[in-house]
RNA sequence: GGGAGCUUUCCCGAGUGGCCAAUGGGGACAGACUGUAAAUCUGCUGCGUAAUGCUUCGGUGGUUCGAAUCCACCAGCUCCCA
């Protein structure tokens, strides 16, 4: 396997602290473990800096109303897009068939596509899991679909994204023990399966993308054995990033970075590290003090459309009242293209009359902020003083104002 | 000129004697949202309280133990006949 990330250690927690009076959490990394980290990950569609955030497309699409051509407008290096989404809607063949994702959607930059495996979680109602895999009801007709590791490499290689990631159960919080086990157990063997897959694709060319990378899934609930064990594990198999799964389900915060400063150890130093789907911006400064390096998550694009901004000194809701009359940008302390032209009052009529730009301008906005956060947090980690911005903002930013 | 019907809390609209401060929508106000079944969901919307309290269903006056609901008159609106 080829090197395709580097990086080097920025920074590296010395002290130990316990929650102060008034605190919820403190920082709790293993000062001989946990560590941020600045990297270069690079591939065939680009190298990305990190820590980085990846925006979120599910169905090819930032929801919204945003295009490729904005996404780089809001300065964003790599798309996420789903794997269960677009099998079922458009149909991963069609994507083929009109060239893979990037073609399709004029992304050019790097790609990378989930597995479905969060879907196993999400529609726990609509599904049923065995060794096989897993069977589905469509969320949108019904019908059932039968997706396990080899569908789903099989789906992603149609696809052509830059990077696959492995097919997993993401198992909901909290669950007994030896569920957990059971469940991750079963995700590991489902791993090899999915390596096995993609080699066979990628050998006898049907991949979109030959380059095409593959990351494994950590999981095991909150039981540090589980995850440590399973770490040790997937680490052998020479993947090209590790992901951590199955964490911001429902438990606590300071769980979730318990978590990861339990597991970081055990991830290879150089492989990318990447923590699935969280999460607000303390969480990311949290989890990049861990030594994680690639994140992504809906809230941004989510909670903009339903009017919760991200800015500098704190959230804001843009549909109160006390906006109404407010010619202020969004954020004071923002450039991105819509703080440098539109006030709160604006974006505030946009969203309560239901305007379609109501909810764009919003989108585009969060999104640049998270991009923006970690093109900060690659800065203070070049400086060497992101324990520093760390100490400023972890707590600031998910404040509510 | 004659006849019929209607008028409910911000709006639409249920309710036709007590279980009605009054169903349900909408709007307003606020909250939630973490690998997106999410342009979704939740709360709240007469005043006040710890609470059995107070004011309210076009207006006024009645009937009744008790009225948004029944009666009379008045006002406004709609339709039909001349």
């Amino acid at each position: 396997m080829l090197e395709n990330f580097r990086h080097r250690l920025f920074f590296r927690p010395a002290v130990l602290r316990v929650p102060s009076k008034g605190e919820n959490y403190a920082l709790s990394s293993d000062p001989s473990g946990g560590a941020a980290r600045r990297g270069e990950f690079k591939t065939v569609h680009g190298t990305v800096q990190t820590p980085a955030f990846m925006n979120v497309a599910t169905a090819a699409a930032i929801k919204g109303g945003l295009s490729a051509f904005d996404l780089k407008e809001i300065r964003a290096q790599v798309m996420l897009c789903n794997t269960y989404h677009l099998h079922l809607r458009p149909g991963d063949k069609l994507v083929a068939d009109m060239g893979g994702l990037h073609r399709f959607t004029r992304w050019d930059g790097p790609i990378l596509t989930d597995s479905g495996g969060f879907q196993v979680f999400s529609l726990a109602k609509l599904r049923h899991i065995t060794e096989e895999g897993v069977t589905f009801n469509s969320h949108l007709d019904g019908h059932k679909i039968f997706m396990g590791p080899e569908e789903s490499m099989q789906i992603q290689a149609n696809l052509g994204s830059t990077i696959a990631m492995a097919f997993d159960e993401c198992v909901e919080n909290p669950a007994e023990h030896d569920y957990a086990a059971a469940s991750c157990a079963r995700t590991a063997r489902w791993l090899l399966r999915c390596k096995i897959e993609l080699d066979r694709l990628k050998h006898e060319g049907k991949a979109v993308n030959p380059d095409q990378l593959l990351f494994g899934i950590n999981q095991g609930c909150t039981y540090k054995d589980l995850r440590v064990e399973h770490m040790k594990q997937i680490a052998e198999y020479d993947l090209d990033g590790y992901a951590i799964g199955g964490l911001a389900v429902g438990e606590p915060a300071e769980v979730m970075y318990d978590v990861i400063s339990a597991v970081e150890p055990y991830a290879p130093k150089d492989k990318i590290r990447y923590l699935m789907g969280v999460g607000t911006p303390g969480n990311i400064i949290e989890a990049v003090y861990r030594g994680v390096d690639l994140f992504d998550c809906v809230m941004p694009s989510r909670n903009a459309r339903h009017g919760h901004l991200f800015t500098w000194n704190g959230i804001i809701n843009i549909k109160n009242l006390k906006y109404e009359r407010d010619e202020s940008p969004i954020d004071p302390e923002c450039d991105c293209p819509v703080c440098r032209h539109f006030s709160r009052s604006y974006i505030r009529h946009l969203q309560k009359a239901d305007e379609l730009l109501g909810m764009r301008l919003a989108v585009m906005h969060n999104l640049y902020f998270y991009n923006h956060l970690m093109e900060r947090i690659r800065e203070e980690l070049d400086k060497g003083t992101f324990q520093q911005f760390h100490d400023k903002y972890v707590k600031l930013l998910d404040t509510r104002i």
